[in-house]
DNA sequence: ACAACTTTGCAACAAAGTTGCAAAACATTG
DNA sequence: CAATGTTTTGCAACTTTGTTGCAAAGTTGT
């Protein structure tokens, strides 16, 4: 089956795309990592292992679910929001982050009314200065709210 | 069994405490919850459900823990720290904190070496501006390093 | 198109969290 | 301090979430 019609020529650019993110993590292009992949590339903000479960309508195995978020992290091609309810929430790396090492210094904003995570590039991360002895290796500032969407027009 | 011979005074000064934030919350004054409030009164940081089952040398069910720290969280006793893996992170609330609304605008520290998790009350949360039509809530920054202690005598 | 390698799906398992219910503990009267 | 009504605990059973080993299927490079 293929895209919609008015998706067509997106669908192709995006191919091209998933390919070379998955080439360059060493990783080799299979159905089920384009796919998790196209989900992010497509979603407004993070995706949680349930999200895909359920956004992945053909057949995915749970276990490949897990694999392939792990080996995208391990990769630097998602990273990993702090969340206080148990859900762990993926979103895509920009250029910085690379294999092993992540380097997401930006802002995550997470609606209260929508539960979408976004992650706010263009906002940095401001310094914090840490009591003496203390020393800094990454910061996560994570915002909720009312997002820009829910506030004009509430969802649900 | 009793406390030890020093710690009697504090123990004493402690179960006083421990009695009226339980009541203050509208909860009955249990062992069970007494134990586990003052595991968080020790603690130097915050504790994860597993934390508190291995320190907890007694016998306590794990149902037990897992519905006394929602009825904490829920009254405003302890709160919850967003983190990365999927362990969920609790550590007390200051005043200001009641029930069903959260305000704790401090900065919390997560060691890497020791994974301790520190609250530091004395920094304020900076303030970050958003983008057009978000509304921000509440501000969580988590930062991870190494703390006082692991830098100067490393900890394992 | 073949061989070497990687990934997938299955089965079986392990860990983490939830719910209903009867027994025990607690709080509140007289 | 004892009786009573309410809350909490512990058990059993279950659901959800995550992990591991291994054979079959898919992918890559020549």
């Amino acid at each position: 089956m293929r895209a919609a019609a008015h998706f067509e020529k997106e669908y192709n650019n995006m191919e091209e795309l998933i390919s070379e993110i998955l080439k360059s993590g060493n990783l080799s292009v299979t159905a089920s990592r384009k796919k998790i992949l196209t989900l992010f590339l497509k979603a407004d903000g993070a995706l949680s292992h349930g999200d895909i479960e359920q956004e992945a309508d053909e057949k995915m195995d749970r276990i490949t679910i897990y694999r392939t978020l792990q080996a995208f992290v391990q990769k630097g091609i998602i990273h990993i929001i702090p969340t206080t309810d148990n859900s762990i929430r993926y979103a895509l790396c920009k250029d910085e982050c690379s294999e092993g090492h992540h380097h997401d210094q930006h802002v995550h904003f997470v609606c209260n009314k929508c539960n979408t995570t976004y992650c706010l590039e263009q906002i940095n991360v401001p310094h914090v200065k840490l009591p003496t002895g203390f020393i800094e290796d990454q910061t996560e500032v994570i915002i909720n709210g009312l997002c820009a969407k829910c506030k004009v027009q509430p969802v649900k």
